[in-house]
DNA sequence: ACCTGAACACCGTTCAAGT
DNA sequence: ACCTGAACACCGTTCAAGT
């Protein structure tokens, strides 16, 4: 039939993505993703290479979808702010979340928002030496605590904006204390 | 041929878990298992349901794994042996730990994990009406690190053990804190 | 009760071919 | 350059049958 579709890389991890949240990560698939776009299969291999590579596409979405908050604001607010907007993208795609776990990326996308971070930790005092460090706890933490939700640990979503909240409060403590001397 | 093989379902999950520490995760199927016991993929049918309990039965599994410390330590001990048992297991069985996020478990066996890691909290002078809330937290930072190193995102071990070590440490400042009240 | 053979409806992927 | 048809080597699962 018709060759010519104009077919995209972007649009085929648009379907994939769409596919994931209404069905599941395990009915995201080179068939379904092809159907969904009225395309074969074998369509799909010129644009993302395999099925590996889809799935890191989608990291790569999802991570892109995590919104990183305004420089201006306070860098507790930062903090805050970036928790929430990782929230907000894990209860937005539950089971392509699970994949950010699953496979750690090192992409511009990744580093975006591990700058901010650390930035955020810069600016509210933390001494150099520990921030990497710092960095990489507070991120294992988010990343859980994000996780759990979008798996469903965490049923009660007031409960968990209030642990959220709560763990935020705990942080000031920590970076308190390592602000004024370890 | 023959019958009557004897064929159990611990038999089948120690092949299974024995597959995904080998192949990986994908390469757990009932195939691949029916294989390594000698077996046709329909025998396993009877002793496990179908592919995803034998996936539930990997969980209940990995978190068997998870030993208890001995209930005579300080609480502050017992604290850090059940992270590094966490730990532990999720370097033994990297692919499968990854289920422990996928799938949340509210089987015997993961409940004796959490009443642990409470009456260790309790035993510390956490007030009770935080007790709970300050077990879910620590829970989900223990389990995004252990992870995080089960999926290579802490490549460095020696800088991870550090790092674990640290946040026992910053895990004491805020239960001092919570001790003498908020 | 426990296991098998054959069969069904699926996968991802390759490769030659069409436009 | 971009898409398709046919084909290959896989999946999980059911169901009737064997012992």
């Amino acid at each position: 039939m018709a060759a010519r579709r104009g077919l995209s890389r972007d649009e085929i991890l648009d379907a994939a993505l769409a596919i994931a949240d209404a069905d599941g990560l395990s009915g995201v698939g080179m068939r379904s993703v092809a159907q969904q776009l009225g395309v074969t299969p074998m369509a799909l291999y010129r644009h993302v290479g395999d099925k590996g590579s889809l799935l890191d596409g989608l990291v790569e979405r999802v991570l892109r979808e995590i919104e990183l908050p305004p420089a201006g604001l306070p860098p507790a607010d930062r903090l805050r702010a970036l928790g929430s907007a990782l929230r907000t993208v894990a209860r937005r795609h539950p089971q392509a979340f699970g994949l950010l776990l699953a496979r750690s990326a090192v992409t511009p996308e990744a580093l975006q928002v591990r700058d901010a971070v650390v930035t955020a930790l810069a600016d509210l005092g933390v001494p150099e030496e520990g921030l990497s460090r710092a960095e990489r706890l507070l991120s294992t933490f988010a990343l859980g605590f994000a996780a759990s939700e979008a798996n469903g640990r965490f049923p009660d979503q007031t409960r968990a904006d209030a642990d959220f909240a709560h763990a935020m409060d705990l942080i000031s403590i920590l970076v308190e204390h390592a602000r004024t001397g370890a």
